[in-house]
DNA sequence: GAGCAGGCTAAACAGGCGTTCAATGCGAAG
DNA sequence: CTTCGCATTGAACGCCTGTTTAGCCTGCTC
């Protein structure tokens, strides 16, 4: 077996990323119940060395939400002025790189946890910035709370998702979870750009008669 | 205590009973990962005897399953004209005693499975009877894909508070659940209302130019 | 060449899991 | 009163889990 050091293999970043590549990809598929052998199977190596590695199994789970965390912020600056939280990760899996990302983020929001609220977050601020954008440009109507309204979105899109492949687990190899991906989207489109678009109800009166006692809160999210 | 006759009846007070309610609490609580011994405990009894009961674990789940969704169908026809889904689910566990339930469901749309499609096309279900019905009656816009339309609200809706819930885990009594499905209702509804009364774009050009390749499915939401 | 450090492995360990089994106790029937 | 049937128990079994431990084996350093 190839050692520490650094031979002329392709080996990027030694056996300890080829584990945590590895623990994502499989945590992604079969969810956080997978085990340590399956993993080390999967990266070729034993078990207890991811343990030598990472001290323990929830240390290999820090190690990759971490990771994902920062492939997620690095691809970040490729996010386009979409308005829809499915489709910015539709875009971003569309990368077929990136279906195990999106596998194990979706695993962990539907996990809980710190990743799952970071991530959260992260899509909050991220629709938070398109809404503002859009509705600087014109295109989006303004809101009587716009906090409340970009969690809302948020919450939406990526529960929708996730209910999606709840329902349709495809948990075959990320061909099949990229294509899911995309009939997900191309299932949604149109209802989403109709409801955008026209609403659902006829008339305002809801709206106006509302008293709209929710103060429209700061961005922290985490806190009932 | 009493001998049934009949091995597989329902019979109120009955050890069996017990054993399934506080599974489905249980469950609903911890999630399906929960042991037998832990069930057992709640319910005063072994885990032998839930084995002698319902034969497996898997068993167990699937009596919990048919006794909500019997508890589901028989409750049904106290729902209301409501049009936001969460709202629906929130009524529903508006009854105190019906909190166990909605928390049972959410972990069985959380886990997959045959409860969660049957859940969701549930749902749909009513979603679709409710909007023909807002439809009927002038309130409701009418829709170039209502099939699609109805699956992807009752898949927001669903999913919204299935995230609310992943990422909120108030894992204490069911006072503390129903509180925080209050709460989740309360954040949701000014969005909810103002999105549904003008929607989010500024004009329709978006929508009418969609070609609508969407050949609007039958209500069949499970096969991909 | 000798010695050391550390990546790495295989086996063992402790604990939890679902499940099985022999035995107990109690109520009903002959 | 005896006997049978069934709910119920507590202990045991086998499996799988994460983790620990002892040792090998390789490459670097002196």
């Amino acid at each position: 077996m190839r050692t520490g050091g650094a031979p002329g293999a392709v080996d990027p970043g030694g056996a300890s990323a080829q584990i945590r590549d590895a623990a994502v990809v499989r945590f992604g598929r079969d969810g956080f119940g997978a085990g340590l052998r399956t993993i080390a199977d999967d990266a070729g190596v034993t078990a207890g060395l991811i343990v030598h590695h990472f001290g323990s199994k929830e240390g290999l789970r820090r190690a990759c939400d971490a990771h994902v965390l920062a492939l997620l912020r690095t691809a970040k600056e490729e996010a386009l002025t979409d308005t829809d939280t499915g489709s910015l990760l539709a875009r971003t899996a569309g990368i077929e790189e990136f279906a195990p990302i999106v596998r194990y983020l979706l695993r962990s929001v539907q996990a809980g946890g710190e990743l799952a609220a970071t991530t959260a977050e992260h899509m909050i601020g991220d629709a938070a910035a398109y809404l503002a954008a859009g509705e600087a440009a014109g295109v989006i109507r303004s809101s009587r709370a716009p906090a409340a309204r970009t969690r809302f979105l948020a919450y939406q899109g990526l529960g929708s998702l996730l209910v999606w492949f709840t329902l349709h687990p495809d948990n075959g190899d990320d061909a099949r979870f990229t294509a899911s991906l995309r009939e997900y989207v191309r299932t949604i489109t149109f209802p989403a750009v109709e409801l955008f678009c026209q609403g659902l109800f006829v008339d305002r009166s809801m709206l106006d008669d509302h008293p709209l006692h929710v103060p429209d809160p700061p961005s922290d999210g985490a806190s009932a």
